[in-house]
DNA sequence: CGGTAG
DNA sequence: ACCGG
């Protein structure tokens, strides 16, 4: 297999899939319907052990997009990106398979630090069917919606979910309120109408409907703007906003630049300014 | 503080 | 104001 580019690390690092463990060199999870084991000998190789098939694999972690393409086109229509893209050659948008897992492992993140959203998503897991074992670790499908609806609020806060141990599963009783199916339905429609659909559920605000457009429904020019991508925004495109809240107005004009600036790439360019952002912050 | 609701 | 660091 040629990867192109593509760091492991930076991929399953970056906080957009929370549901793998590195293992000495190499990692250990779940996609979709499948345990994993991938390493990484070399910058050109990847090694995979599991049960998908290549195309499962490839579509994983976006392999039919040139990542050096992505980059170059970027910085071509916001050249101010570039003390962004330094070190992060090989960063990619993922595109995990199961929208229910995204959905969920995101309701996750809010007001919550990484450090925390892992143990919690494998926490949902772990009521899912267990489909192996690898290096002794368990590895289990995300359940279905209504698996998550059943969970008892108190498990949940007592692994240390906090309030998100009622909103989790209430938002699942939401969904299942209108379909079991209807998280994949939204697939199918246009960026804003599926993110217009996302903020109706309690819980969801617009930066999750965002990540959940951008990682589970394929939706590119989807820009999840959390507090580091307001302030990049307001330093670099709007500098009478810096200091300013988020409002749902301010929120709306700060993604429809990103969009109008960077199109169907936006999402990508959003997730060179997070992790940036994010390995800045983790150096403090 | 990788937000959201009231 | 909210769980928990």
């Amino acid at each position: 297999m040629k990867p192109g580019h593509l760091d492991l690390d930076f991929c399953l690092q970056s906080g957009q899939v929370f549901r793998w463990r590195k293992i000495g060199s190499g990692w250990v999870g779940v996609e979709g319907d499948h345990a994993f084991h991938i390493r990484q000998p070399d910058a050109t190789r990847l090694e995979v052990e599991t049960s998908a098939s290549r195309e499962q694999v490839e579509s994983f972690f976006r392999l039919d997009w040139d990542a050096d393409e992505v980059a170059g086109r970027i910085l071509e229509k916001g050249p101010e990106l570039s003390p962004y893209f330094g070190e992060l050659r090989g960063l990619r948008v993922m595109r995990p398979s199961n929208p229910v897992e995204t959905f969920f492992c995101f309701l996750c993140t809010a007001n919550n630090n990484l450090s925390r959203i892992g143990p919690m998503c494998w926490k949902l897991g772990s009521y899912g069917e267990e489909i192996g074992e690898i290096e002794g670790i368990l590895l289990h499908k995300f359940p279905s919606v209504s698996g998550i609806a059943q969970i008892p609020e108190a498990e949940l806060r007592e692994a240390g979910f906090g309030y998100r141990g009622a909103t989790i599963p209430h938002a699942a009783m939401q969904v299942l309120e209108r379909g079991a199916n209807w998280i994949q339905s939204l697939i199918e429609m246009p960026y804003a109408e599926a993110h217009a659909a996302l903020v109706e559920v309690k819980g969801i605000g617009p930066k999750l409907a965002d990540c959940i457009c951008l990682f589970a429904l394929d939706k590119s020019e989807a820009v999840p703007l959390d507090t580091h991508i307001w302030q990049a925004f307001t330093r670099l495109y709007h500098p009478e906003w810096k200091g300013k809240a988020v409002t749902a107005s301010r929120y709306r004009e700060a993604t429809q630049t990103f969009r109008e600036r960077f199109g169907d790439v936006a999402g990508w360019a959003h997730q060179y300014l997070f992790y940036e952002n994010l390995l800045n912050w983790r150096s403090r």
